[in-house]
DNA sequence: CTAATATGAATGAAGG
DNA sequence: CCTTCATTCATATTAG
């Protein structure tokens, strides 16, 4: 059965390794068809639409229909822009990186001498976001201010529904 | 100035010259935990001292501190939902599954977590089944698609490829 | 088997 | 707060 667009190897588990989404030919022409008859950022709806109509071809997410418009509008943007490069001072442009235009902000929200700090959300995942690893270069000091603060921490919601 | 984030080698001139600031293992740890702590919006007050405490493993500005925080709540709140969506369907299985809640526009955004101890690639498979260019298998379908839709198709990009 | 390329996915930054 | 762009990373595919 086409199950993904990435056979890898269909043997013990019904789990191919959910790499990364392998659009197929149809697949990617309807997507193209879609983005070159002027749909370029398909709202919801378009979207939704248009991964039902991609799952019938194959297993495909929102997510990916997403992502897919998205690096297509960024390559096809960036491609212009490498192709039209000309006349303009390759000059840094300065990197301005005071941009903080923090004025106010809505820093007004849980007070910390109440009990108002009942987080909603709070992502379980503490070692996520990348693939680094301590080096042990100042870990140590990190690991001094996190024996400091830790308390709460109660954030993880391990939400059985 | 550019206070650039990844810093390798300070001595050196040969900066890979980062355009966005790369928040460090030790600085998104420390942001996690504070994150994890119930600290979801630091104010001002707070996100200055955040800032200080990251800025002694790394360059780091306020608007960083604040836009990390913007973001991981946004990808929490959206993880949350996607969580949930997904619990109660079983989805349809396959790539990544990302169901936001899109009121009426786009989507974006997938938060994974992946922590494989990958050797790199290795896989000693020589025979890839291939993807020709539409083989025939169900281009029926999409090609009544595609008469639904062929119309001006204003697509101003030459895709060459 | 290693290198380069293509593309999907993740995250930071900015606009509304 | 939500949406979107731009940059970067990771992986799959292809070439050498």
């Amino acid at each position: 059965m086409d199950q993904e667009g990435a056979s890898q190897s269909p043997s013990t588990s019904t789990e191919p390794v959910r790499s990364r989404w392998s659009p197929k030919p149809e697949q990617i022409l309807i997507l193209e068809s879609i983005f070159n008859s002027g749909i370029v950022n398909p709202p919801k709806d378009e979207t939704v639409r248009i991964r039902k109509m991609l799952e019938k071809f194959g297993a495909v997410g929102d997510a990916n229909v997403f992502y897919w418009f998205q690096n297509r509008r960024s390559r096809s943007r960036r491609r212009q822009r490498q192709l039209q490069a000309a006349t303009a001072a390759p000059a840094t442009s300065g990197g301005a990186e005071d941009h903080q235009h923090m004025t106010a902000m809505t820093m007004h929200q849980y007070p910390y001498s109440n009990s108002e700090i009942d987080l909603g959300f709070g992502s379980c995942s503490n070692s996520s976001s990348a693939n680094y690893f301590l080096n042990g270069t100042s870990s140590s000091q990190v690991s001094s201010f996190l024996l400091g603060l830790s308390s709460s921490s109660g954030g993880c919601e391990s939400n059985g529904m």
